[in-house]
DNA sequence: GTGGTCTAGACCACC
DNA sequence: GTGGTCTAGACCACG
């Protein structure tokens, strides 16, 4: 589970780790029973503090997504939210992607830049990582 | 100059207009001399406290993004930084385009969907207002 | 009202003052309505960290025993335990005077002895402030 | 030696186990050369982990106030400290004393009837077990 | 090794 | 001025 956090977002980093957690189980690459990363093995990944890794997870046991179990680790819950429609999926989306295109507009980046700067990231993306995401 | 806060992001709102005002400056949206509203008007549209609001001009003037003159507003400074060249521009908007990207991944959504996604939505706020962006 | 907290109990501190709260709301010291110590105060007068304070009146908030008004302070619930019932208000002293006595077995004082230490220190608390229990 | 934990009053399980046996070894319940409960029983005993327990030990080594014998268990240390004079014996018990005090000030109990309570408890603690406590 | 708790410092939003 | 949140470091209990 590929993960990446944004410090000068001004979005909590925790915050910033549930939602990706969330999507992940949203979109089905993470699937019941499986395991995440362990606090301590996030935490050294994303260099942060271990308490902000635990903190997510804590976010998420509460919100009954992940079931976490005192010295093995934390899965996600066989109760979560089963893989969205695609429709759905695509809405989660659109907030972001429109919040994407202000910030775009409030910078004069034209609609043709936007597309190919889209294009050159998911190259950028796709070069790194063999993804299961189909093409 | 149209804002926008989203209470429920975790966004310091006081940054979220501060990262919104240095975007329209740094596209030219906002230029040199054009006023900002007034802390009160301000206040009142996001509906937020007017410290919240005074508290976002105060940074920008601090930084010398803007200047208020006593009694008549907040405008943006001559000496601002002039409108960024295409590639600093870019940059600045790819952190947020990886982020999208992850965050489709995580949700399954293939390169191509997330594409026409992008498009669709261009395609949706262009035909909402008369854009003052270039094609 | 008075507060002390023991650092060296290994008891956390944000309990000793959730604890000392909901026996002075229990016995009749605190009423409904009647103000906390603001958090600042408190931490500046049992040298502590404001989020300690802040995590007793918190918990304190959660419980239903205190109300907490944003940029007012906080309060005794209306609603809070009524005063006790002078049987139950000795039987919530009594576990801890058990502690106390195993303690003192522990460490070899006589019966004698600590009934003699009991008044001593109860002289010297009557001695130091004008209080407003019996005699 | 009778040990006890108390699972809620936030003290680390660990230390209440260090702190009743220096109690006992302060107060001459336990001499030089006495046998402690292994690690093992004293774990069974009062429902703790093993680690909790040794740890206990540990620390009740590391202080030089007990000696482990590889084999044949753990014994109170020769040059341990020798049974305290009284009146050092009495200022170890004070600060419980008044915690208690201020506990019973909340509660509204009276100076009387706390010296009452007191007297209670010791009486049924002497009836149900023959102590070898000095009257 | 695992997750959980307590204390702390810096910062945020509101009156 | 008020309380609340986020991040962090150190420590605890358990497998």
């Amino acid at each position: 589970m590929r993960m990446l956090v944004n410090f000068k977002s001004g979005v909590p980093v925790y915050l910033q780790i549930v939602q990706q957690v969330k999507a992940a189980a949203a979109g089905g690459t993470l699937r019941p029973g499986d395991a995440l990363p362990s606090v301590r093995a996030l935490a050294e990944e994303l260099r942060i503090n271990r308490n902000t890794a635990a903190r997510a997870y804590a976010e998420l046991e509460s919100e009954g997504v992940i079931e976490t179990r005192q010295g093995s680790g934390c899965f996600l819950k066989a109760n979560g939210a089963s893989p969205l429609r695609r429709a759905v999926r695509s809405e989660r989306i659109i907030a972001e992607l429109d919040a994407l295109i202000v910030q775009a507009h409030h910078l004069q980046i034209s609609d043709t830049d936007l597309k190919s700067l889209l294009a050159d990231r998911l190259a950028h993306f796709r070069s790194q990582l063999p993804v299961e995401t189909s093409a």
